[in-house]
DNA sequence: ATATATTTGCAATTAAGTTGCAACTAAAGG
DNA sequence: CCTTTAGTTGCAACTTAATTGCAAATATAT
């Protein structure tokens, strides 16, 4: 049975070409994970969803992988606040910062963005002649339906 | 004379006292250690700084001490974008939330604070019905001086 | 002063990520 | 296309950061 390598060349492998690293069968299956994913993945979960496609993929490649990814600005890495394990999770870079609400009874992960923040790293920039790379923005709380539901309780 | 710029000695103490928690000479020691800090320490900082006022404390003391903090919310914990390593660094929490700053070039942490992030705060708990209990802001990026000398240089 | 629930230090363990190296392979050149 | 070669992979061993089990020690209430 022949492997449907059928993936529409992502914006992932794209942009790594355009800056002539070499493409590899192995970082095609990685970075089509990180592109597809649903949620924000860590590495173990990476691998998991990579071993699917190959099942030989070693976890170090999606380590070094990643480490790629990282030198080319193209996902950011998050922690999430730590709320399960030392873990660090990874999305791609999106084109406007977004920040990042962890709900710490449920464990939902929210996604905001906003002028203001986008006006915050302007005064940054202006006030501290600061030239910003990356930022990582994780808030930890309660969300909505936590809230609703809570009934006086507090997270484990 | 008062000094301005020095925190009040014990607040941690007093603090962990008034909620009943048990007060050991190997706590003080570490609080004492987190309250004095100049710069923003990891645990092994906080250990080797612990044991120059007593050498016998475990770095699992630290470990649980940093940890009954954290879910006191007494303390902060940082990543700095880790830049050097996969260590968590510690400051007592402030009465104002500020934002990180990191220069990926000299290393140096910078701290800000701004009316625009309590903004932002306020926005994410109207807008998401989210109730903020802790943040973190890390920003990445090249600092004033190494902007001036950077002559084209990159990070390592 | 005593009782007891908590905390400590030690040793062993887990978890996450990294390194050295021989074999392999993508991309460039004939 | 076939060869070349510099970059990449997989494996095993290793490092670093943090956690766990447990006996001994100790802070606090009585």
């Amino acid at each position: 049975m022949p492997l449907p390598q059928t993936e529409v060349p992502g914006r992932l492998v794209a942009e790594l070409l355009s800056r002539g690293v070499r493409m590899t069968t192995q970082r095609r299956t990685i970075l089509s994970v990180i592109e597809t994913a649903r949620q924000h993945l860590d590495a173990a979960q990476i691998l998991r969803h990579a071993r699917k496609l190959d099942p030989g993929l070693d976890r170090v490649t999606v380590y070094r992988t990643i480490r790629l990814l990282k030198r080319h600005g193209l996902v950011d890495e998050l922690d999430l606040l730590h709320l399960e394990g030392e873990k660090h999770y990874y999305e791609r870079r999106p084109q406007r910062d977004h920040l990042h609400m962890a709900c710490v009874r449920c464990g939902k992960i929210l996604e905001f963005e906003s002028d203001l923040f986008e006006r915050l790293k302007g005064q940054i920039q202006r006030d501290c002649r600061f030239h910003i790379l990356v930022t990582r923005v994780e808030i930890g709380g309660y969300c909505a339906q936590c809230r609703s539901n809570s009934s006086g309780l507090h997270p484990a």
